[in-house]
DNA sequence: GAGTTTGAAACT
DNA sequence: CAGTTTCAAACTC
């Protein structure tokens, strides 16, 4: 493992940019410092391998730079322990310094959730100034400490980052120049084995961009590990992990288990900004999608960013181990369905939705064909809504118990008054619409502008974190007991009287079962009304399904193509639907 | 700093 | 190719 000073997630080494083609690096270039150059050879090289190296394309000390000379120079002062004084590097062992080097893809401000600076022996620190990320981060070479493999093998650092070791604590060490025959004896018998072992093992993503997360303050590096990881018990969470050491994503090429190296992933992000608050929303999250499995993350206002994610996701995948990690996996995807450009995705219906580019055979998941279609916007505004209904039952209610008793008074005109009730009923249902109208209107629009802002930008945590269900019943109490009392007039007609007030009270009672009663009828209509566009999203995504297995080589092919949308859109959202339903009149009972 | 855990590399 | 061993870094105490 190596190790990136400074403790901030610098990759291991530089990122294979695009710039450099990958016949021209089959061979190391993830730590250029005193870095060995194998350009030149190629993947079927390696039986010539000898590190031959600079020397083609840089010859000699003459075009040897003056930094690399100090450096040498410096190298033969730092050399470790039991180590003679080295030589000037042999013409063959050229050097690249930090500065030659390509600077890493990722130099993203990793959150640092570890101590800085790795300890480092006294020797090795003037080297330290050698190697500098164009941050200011002090670069230090990462000094090994084998004791068994003689450096010689890829389990030193040094070895598999091409470069000699210097100023290591590592013991009899033929990782230098006065091995040099060994050491190349070495090189070729591990190239033997893998042709491609000094390449680097992190690979920039075909879109070699990053995206920094306004919300979380990581960087998403939107690269992948080559081989990818296979990490069984970290979690990929830890430095342990090839892919999080190097602070960029698991991909599909990893196998790892219980992964939550994801976009989206809570531990992951709850790791980055070890804020409590955010923590306990990340808890709330996960408990509200273990609950419901209908929430889609971008509802908990992780903004939809260019992301990689974890595997594909074959959506009816039958090897879920667990649905909510899955789940979560999915909504990372669907982010990235959104973000990535159309033409580089075969685009893959829904909660099939991944880069073409991830799709591979080992990571089958399941996500909840309710995902993404409640936003947090429409928990607030079904709230709101069922806080409104509240209180205009309760007002409704209580011109009928009004009504009511006015009749009761004039018995004389029992027949007439009931004909009043059902016309104050009516009128009062109609009233009780508006406002709801008027709310739901501006709550679309408000939803609107939600929902642009975090596509563009991210998710706005203030506004787009939906209410707990106990949150929203508070509310929901809290509501009512403000309508309510304004809701009865009786209260504040004067009748003073025993019987009036038992019978206000009565009233009252009635009115609050009448209001929950109605509130849970509209409720409940929402629900089902969830239920109803998941089937349809099942049904859609199952012919699709079908249908995909003929056209995954047509990835703009046009049937798929155009029945995918971001669950943000309208039309598979479905909460834009069921809030229309509640401005339906007939609705309230 | 010692011991343990972890996962890549090496080996069978 | 899968299972096991070796190794060194990461991690814990």
């Amino acid at each position: 493992m190596e190790e990136t000073e400074g403790g901030d997630f610098l990759p291991k080494g530089p990122q294979q940019s695009e710039a450099t083609p990958p016949a021209a690096v089959d061979f190391p270039v993830r730590n250029p410092a005193r870095q060995l150059d194998f350009t030149g050879l190629g993947d079927g090289a390696s039986s010539s391998v000898g590190l031959a190296l600079l020397e083609v394309s840089q010859p000699q000390q003459s075009q040897t730079p003056s930094h690399l000379i100090q450096q040498q120079q410096q190298q033969q002062l730092v050399k470790p322990k039991n180590q003679p004084p080295k030589p000037p590097p042999l013409p063959q062992m050229p050097f690249l310094t930090m500065q030659q080097a390509p600077q890493p893809a990722v130099s993203s401000p990793h959150p640092s959730v570890r101590p800085a600076v790795k300890p480092e022996s006294p020797r090795a620190r003037p080297r330290q100034n050698l190697a500098e990320v164009n941050d200011g981060t002090p670069k230090k070479q990462k000094q090994c400490n084998c004791k068994h493999s003689r450096c010689l093998k890829l389990y030193c650092e040094c070895f598999a980052s091409g470069v000699y070791c210097d100023g290591c604590n590592c013991v009899n060490c033929h990782n230098n120049i006065e091995n040099d025959d060994a050491r190349r004896e070495a090189v070729e018998a591990t190239l033997e084995r893998n042709p491609q072992a000094f390449r680097p093992k992190i690979a920039s993503s075909p879109h070699g961009a990053r995206d920094f997360r306004e919300e979380t303050g990581e960087g998403v590096v939107l690269a992948k590990h080559n081989k990818g990881c296979h990490c069984k018990k970290s979690g990929c969470l830890k430095k342990y992990c090839e892919c999080f050491q190097a602070n960029i994503l698991c991909s599909e090429n990893c196998k790892c288990l219980d992964c939550k190296n994801y976009e989206g992933s809570e531990e992951r992000q709850a790791l980055f900004h070890g804020d409590h608050a955010h923590n306990m929303a990340y808890i709330q999250q996960a408990a509200n999608a273990a609950i419901t499995g209908a929430i889609g993350s971008s509802g908990y206002g992780s903004p939809p960013v260019n992301k990689k994610r974890k595997g594909q996701e074959l959506f009816f995948g039958s090897t879920v181990k667990d649905p909510v990690h899955k789940i979560r996996q999915f909504q990372q995807a669907d982010q990235v369905k959104a973000s990535l450009p159309s033409s580089s995705l075969p685009l893959i219906p829904g909660a099939f939705a991944g880069n073409a580019l991830t799709l591979g055979p080992s990571k089958f998941t399941y996500r909840s064909l309710l995902a993404g279609i409640i936003q947090p916007e429409d928990l607030k505004e079904l709230c709101s809504v069922l806080v409104v209904y509240s209180g205009e039952a309760a007002k409704m209610l209580a011109e009928e118990r009004k009504a009511a008793e006015i009749q009761a008074e004039n018995s004389s005109e029992t027949l007439a008054a009931s004909s009043v009730q059902d016309q104050c009923q009516s009128r009062k249902n109609a009233e009780a619409e508006k406002p709801l109208i008027d709310d739901l209107s501006s709550g679309n629009q408000a939803e609107t502008k939600n929902s642009e802002e975090s596509t563009s930008n991210g998710a706005d945590e203030s506004k787009g974190r939906p209410m707990s269900p106990s949150t929203l019943a508070l509310m929901c109490d809290e509501q009512a007991t403000i309508f309510t009392p304004a809701a009865s007039p009786n209260e504040l007609s004067g009748q003073s009287s025993v019987t009036t007030q038992l019978l206000n009270r009565q009233d009252l009672s009635g009115t609050y079962a009448e209001q929950e009663r109605i509130v849970l009828t509209k409720f409940r209509d929402c629900l089902n009304r969830l239920i109803t566009s998941g089937e349809i999203k099942e049904t859609k995504y199952s012919s699709l399904a079908q249908t995909e297995s003929y056209q995954q080589n047509e990835p703009t092919s046009n049937g798929v193509r155009t029945d995918i949308r971001s669950p943000r859109q309208p039309i598979s959202n479905g909460v834009e639907k069921l809030v229309f339903n509640f401005n339906q009149p007939g609705h309230i009972q």
